[in-house]
DNA sequence: CTTGCGCTTGACGCTACGTCAACTTCTACG
DNA sequence: CGTAGAAGTTGACGTAGCGTCAAGCGCAAG
């Protein structure tokens, strides 16, 4: 009983995350990590519900996510949506390791020429200098557009909008798992149709592509926790889906 | 003729570099890119060597540095600091790697937990989250000290200390070409000799402990364009000069 | 001649905190 | 029991790196 009764005090959270504890009282400023309560002497106290809020926080701030976007998007608690923003976290920071191996490039090409004083032409000076490009499009990424959106979505759908919401994909997963017990293949009319339904789901808060949606459910086969959500109910669900997905993405995308 | 006399306006500068014009204006006012000269009706126009001056800035921002202290390394041009700089350069680039492939495992635990709605330990919660210890040791990296000390440092030789720093590099490089040709070892007392003055030569401006030592020599034959500065003298001049750092480096340091 | 484009120089705004300052509260110690 | 010191609190102002107007100028095209 006492271990879920855990609370911290502002210095020993700050310790743990590894920021400031200005940093905190910054966030309950603005509304965006309350204190589970506070002291009759005004002294925050945090529990664990809040460590993971200010987790999460802390990664999309790593990203380099406003906090303004950053409240929009750990206050939608709804799972599509935090699906879809995982899948960009994830591409994000892949991007973002790809970017620093470019910019690696780039410091080399420049020693280079430092050293031998031998002069670049402009285009050599900022090649792999994305620059320009990088920024505006995580900030495109993590835009108003998408996240408002969803949000909106889901704020539209009511409380038993939500439920059915979160119905609905216990649904595809069980479907996937008959269809496995049975023996369907990915191509069927019967895991096609689930694929549909699949599709449908996620487009709830975001509308897929062709190529994001292929990315997407080989994520699920990838992402060893997202598979696990899955193949739980039947092994090779996901790879059912996946398989299923790029037939359909090919046919109707 | 004409190619070495190409200047670009305002808005070809931003182009290229994929910043906004605003920018040049702002680095301009701080002194720190000055266009090579002003029409008469006060309009910026750019030459090569700002361009190049521009792509060390922005490479330097991108790290996170401040605008004064990229004024302060653009503006040390000497190859002892910018060869300790660019070392640190290249091995934050590898750390800010490093760094997105852990916040990738936070993520893809934080998905778990999520998805599970199995709580974390506290540990777990932040695990892999070195935020704290990154962002100062970052500005720390860059600090004032360093930096200010090797400029400070490189001022205080003048004009014919400069002259000599720079010949004492080429002695070394070039001893270490005689060693290989004579045949001498790592562990003979010669090349133990061409090591101290290459550590002196390094310390005037910074002062690398055993294992920074004995990386840095090592990075001098990992990286191709360290590398081909010292082997261009003899070939094997890299190696030699990091197999006798080893050895230098466990003795006296 | 004027329209419009692209530049110019101020000047103020903004984000995410850092950094005092002045004050309260809890804990430790004599 | 009194008090010092550590650690919290709430304002409030400061800072960096530009974004974003506002107002004006020079030049080429219509």
């Amino acid at each position: 009983m006492t271990t879920t009764d855990e609370t911290w005090d502002i210095a020993q959270v700050a310790r743990m995350s590894g920021i400031t504890s200005r940093t905190l009282r910054h966030y309950d400023e603005r509304g965006l990590l309350t204190p589970s309560h506070t002291g009759h002497d005004g002294r925050r106290h945090y529990s664990r519900d809040e460590l993971l809020r200010l987790q999460h926080i802390l990664v999309l701030r790593e990203l380099g996510t406003g906090l303004d976007r950053i409240a929009q998007i750990v206050d939608a608690d709804d799972p599509a949506t935090v699906t879809a923003l995982l899948r960009d976290h994830l591409s994000g920071l892949t991007a973002e390791r790809d970017r620093y191996a470019r910019l690696a490039a780039t410091v080399a090409s420049t020693i280079d020429s430092l050293e031998k004083g031998q002069p670049m032409t402009t285009d050599e000076i900022f090649y792999g200098f994305d620059h320009k490009r990088h920024e505006p499009e995580a900030r495109e990424r993590w835009g108003d557009d998408a996240v408002d959106r969803s949000n909106a979505k889901w704020e539209s759908l009511g409380k038993d909008g939500q439920q059915r919401h979160l119905d609905t994909h216990r649904e595809v997963v069980e479907a996937l798992g008959a269809a496995i017990r049975v023996g369907f293949t990915a191509d069927s009319p019967e895991v096609q149709e689930i694929v549909a339904q699949h599709y449908a789901w996620v487009s709830l808060f975001w509308t897929p592509n062709q190529e994001t949606y292929t990315g997407l459910t080989q994520m699920y086969v990838d992402d060893e926790r997202f598979r696990r959500n899955y193949d739980e109910v039947a092994p090779g669900a996901a790879a059912l889906l996946r398989d299923g997905a790029a037939i359909w993405a090919e046919a109707n995308l």
